[in-house]
DNA sequence: GATTAGCACTCACTATTATCGAGTGCTAAC
DNA sequence: GTTAGCACTCGATAATAGTGAGTGCTAATC
C-alpha cells in the first residue's frame, strides 16, 4: 500500500480541517467541504488505509478521523506549503517590534508578546547566552567617600555596574590603578573564562593597599560576571490556553500551567534545543511533561553571534505553517532591529543599591 | 435584633468553616463540629437572624449558609484574632528571603514567590516608585573611539548606565566637562523634576563643541531617567488558581487570568492603593473586574523612604488572618533585609548594547 | 420566653435511561 | 475501482427518578 497522490490529498484535507476545527473529521464532511472528486465511501476506504499506515487514528468507532503525530510530522516535512504572512501580520511584527527597541530585554519581552498575540498560543523568549562575550573595559569610579561604582563593559556592549559600599578607605588613585590592572588582566577573556580563574589569587600585588582593595572588590566583580551570564526567560499569552479546546478541562489546563511555571526547567529545555527553526511534535519532545504538546522554536542572532531563542508551545494540533512563518519572520526582524539601531544607542537597566 | 455574643460565635464558626471547606455550612454540621452548646434548631434560628442582618446568604433554599462580604468585613475589622506564624513559615520567609538579597528586583521577585507558596494564592510585588529619588552623580566615560558610557547614580544608590554609540567626535576632556556640568545642574533634583526640565535648552553653552555634544547625549539621558522611574511588577503562583474551588470552572479561571494578565492596569491599581496593610473585599474593590476577589496588600519601605508594594489576590473566601500576618511579616523582613546588607554591596543588572 | 424535637418541604446533585446523529464498515451493484 | 445502501456503534444530550443535606415552621418542653 503506497501513499499515492489521492491519499496525500485526503490526508492534507484532514489535517487542515482538524487543525482549524479541533473536531475529528468524517468522510462525508470531507467530501462536502473539499473538492476531492470522489464519494464519501471511497474516502472511507482511503481513510481506512491511512489509518492502517499509522497516519490517522480513531478516538472511537463512531467518530471521524484524527491525524496522528506521524501525520503531522509528514505534513511538516513534506506537505506544508509556504505560508505567506498577511500584511497585517507583517506590519504588526515590524512596527510593534521597532517601536520598542531600547533595551535588549524589553525588546525580547515585547517579541514574546507579539508572538503570542499573533499565534494565540503561549510564547516564550530567551535572552542570549552571553558566555562567548568577552570583557573589554573595567572601571572603578569613586562616587563619594563610601561608595564606589564597579563598571564592566563587554565586547558585545553589555554594560553592568554595581554600587559598592566600601568598608575600607581608598583613594581615587588606587582605584584607578586597580581598574587599569583589572582591565589589563581580563580584557579579551570570556565572561565564563574570567569566572573560572582564581581571580583573587591573580591579584596578589606587592602593594599592600592595592591588594587589600582588590580583595574587597573581587567578590563583587565575580558576582557581577555571574549575573552578566544570566539568561532571562519571558513568557506571554498564558491565558490563551483557555481558548484551546485541548486544554478545555481544568486538569489539563492545570498541568500545562504547572509545566510552564517551572521556569528553570523550561529555560533549560529551551536553551538546549538546536539552532534554527526546530519543530518537535508530541512524543518527539524529550521531556515527559511535553508529550502532549508541540513546540516550535527559532534562534535569533545579534551581531551574527549572540544567540537567543524564541518560540511557542501549544497542542500538537496547531497551524504549523503559519506559526513557523511567523516565528521565522519575527526572529529575522529581531536580529535586524538590533543591527539597525547600531548607530544610535543602547540602554542599560538600573537597579537599586540597598543600603 | 442585636449581634449578641452567641450570634458572633456562630458567625465566626461559619466563617471559619466556610473558609476552610468552601462548602456552605449547615446547622447540623455546625453543632457537631463546634461546641456551641445549643441544638441545630437554635442555630437555625440564629442563622436566620444573621441572614436578615445581612451577614449570611443562602445559595438556594436547601443549602447551608455562606458568609457575605459584610461578614468578612466584620470579621477582618473586629473578630480576626492575631495569627501567629508557625516557625516553619517564619523560617521560610526569613531564610529564603535573605538567601536572595543581591539585587532589589530579584529579591522582590523572590518575595512574591515565597508569598504565593505560603498562601497558595496568586501573589504580586511592585518595585519601589523611584520618583522621590534624587540625582547624585552623572558621568560620561569614554570606552573606545565610538563608545561612551553614560552613567547616572541616584541618591538611593540606583545606578543606571547606557552605552552610547557616538556619531560625532569627542575628547575625554569635553566629556569630563559635560559630565561635571550635568552633575552640577541636576544634583539634588528628583528624577521626575529632571525630566520635566527642558534639558536641552538648559544646556546651551557658548562652547560650540560642548553644546553639540550635549545635544547628542541629552535625549539618551532623558530616556535613561524615564527608565529609572519605572515600576516593575512581579507575579507568582498563577497556577494556584486551579486549586481554588471558586475558580473551578474554566470561564472563571479564564477571567481571573485575563484580569491578571493586563499588567499595566494591574500595576496601576496596585500602586494607587494606600500604604500599610490594606484589605479590600469583593465589591469594595473599585475595579469592576475584581468584584469577586479580595485583595490584601502591604507596603514595604527601604531606607524609610522608598516604598514598594506586595500582596495577594484571591477569592473573597480566604484566610484573612493568616495571610495578613504573612504579608506583614514578609514586608517587614523585606524592609529589614535591605537595611542589613547596608555595609556590603548592591548589584546592578546589566543589559546588552545592540549594535 | 427561649430552646428543642419533629416533620414536611426544597433543591442541587447523581445515577439511570432514552434518544439522537455523526460516522464507520461491510456488501452488493455499477 | 468506485459508489450507494444499510446496519451498527457510541459519544453526547436530554429527560427522569432518587437521594440527602439542609431549611423553616409548629408544637412541645424547659
Amino acid at each position: 500500500m503506497s501513499l499515492n497522490e489521492r491519499k496525500l490529498r485526503i490526508l492534507q484535507a484532514i489535517i487542515g480541517d482538524f487543525v482549524s476545527t479541533a473536531e475529528p473529521v468524517g468522510s462525508r464532511t470531507l467530501s462536502k467541504k473539499y473538492d476531492l472528486g470522489v464519494s464519501p465511501a471511497t474516502i472511507r476506504n482511503e481513510m481506512s488505509d491511512l489509518e492502517e499506515m499509522g497516519f490517522l487514528t480513531h478516538p472511537h468507532t463512531s467518530a471521524g478521523r484524527v491525524p496522528s503525530e506521524k501525520a503531522y510530522r509528514l505534513y511538516v516535512d513534506e506537505m506544508m506549503g509556504k505560508y505567506e504572512l498577511s500584511s497585517e501580520e507583517k506590519n504588526r511584527i515590524a512596527f510593534q517590534l521597532y517601536e520598542n527597541v531600547t533595551e535588549l530585554d524589553k525588546t525580547i519581552e515585547h517579541a514574546a508578546k507579539i508572538l503570542s498575540e499573533i499565534t494565540n498560543l503561549t510564547s516564550f523568549a530567551l535572552t542570549p547566552k552571553q558566555d562567548q562575550d568577552t570583557l573589554r573595559f573595567i572601571n572603578l569610579l569613586p562616587v563619594d567617600e563610601s561608595t564606589v561604582v564597579l563598571m564592566i563593559v563587554s565586547e558585545n556592549g553589555q554594560v553592568s555596574n554595581t554600587a559598592l559600599q566600601m568598608s575600607m578607605p581608598y583613594t581615587e588613585e588606587t582605584l584607578g590603578i586597580l581598574a587599569k590592572s583589572m582591565t589589563y588582566n581580563f580584557k579579551g577573556k570570556t565572561l565564563s573564562e574570567a569566572l573560572t580563574i582564581d581571580i583573587i589569587q591573580s591579584f596578589e600585588t606587592d602593594i599592600e593597599a592595592l591588594s587589600k582593595l582588590a580583595g574587597n572588590i573581587m567578590p563583587n566583580f565575580m558576582k557581577t560576571l555571574e549575573k552578566m551570564l544570566n539568561v532571562n526567560l519571558y513568557m506571554d499569552g498564558l491565558s490563551n490556553i483557555f481558548s484551546i479546546p485541548e486544554f478545555n478541562d481544568l486538569g489539563k489546563a492545570k498541568m500545562f500551567m504547572e509545566m510552564i511555571a517551572k521556569k528553570d526547567d523550561f529555560t533549560k529545555t529551551m536553551s538546549n534545543r538546536e539552532d534554527g527553526i526546530i519543530i518537535t511534535i508530541g512524543k518527539e519532545n524529550t521531556d515527559d511533561y511535553m508529550k502532549d504538546c508541540s513546540l516550535i522554536t527559532a534562534t535569533y542572532h545579534i551581531d551574527g553571534r549572540l544567540v537567543g531563542k524564541l518560540g511557542v508551545i501549544g497542542p500538537t494540533r496547531m497551524k504549523y505553517n503559519q506559526i513557523t512563518s511567523v516565528i521565522e519572520y519575527l526572529s529575522e526582524n529581531l536580529s535586524n532591529s538590533f543591527k539597525l539601531t547600531g548607530g544610535n544607542n543602547a540602554d542599560d537597566e538600573s537597579k537599586k543599591d540597598p543600603r
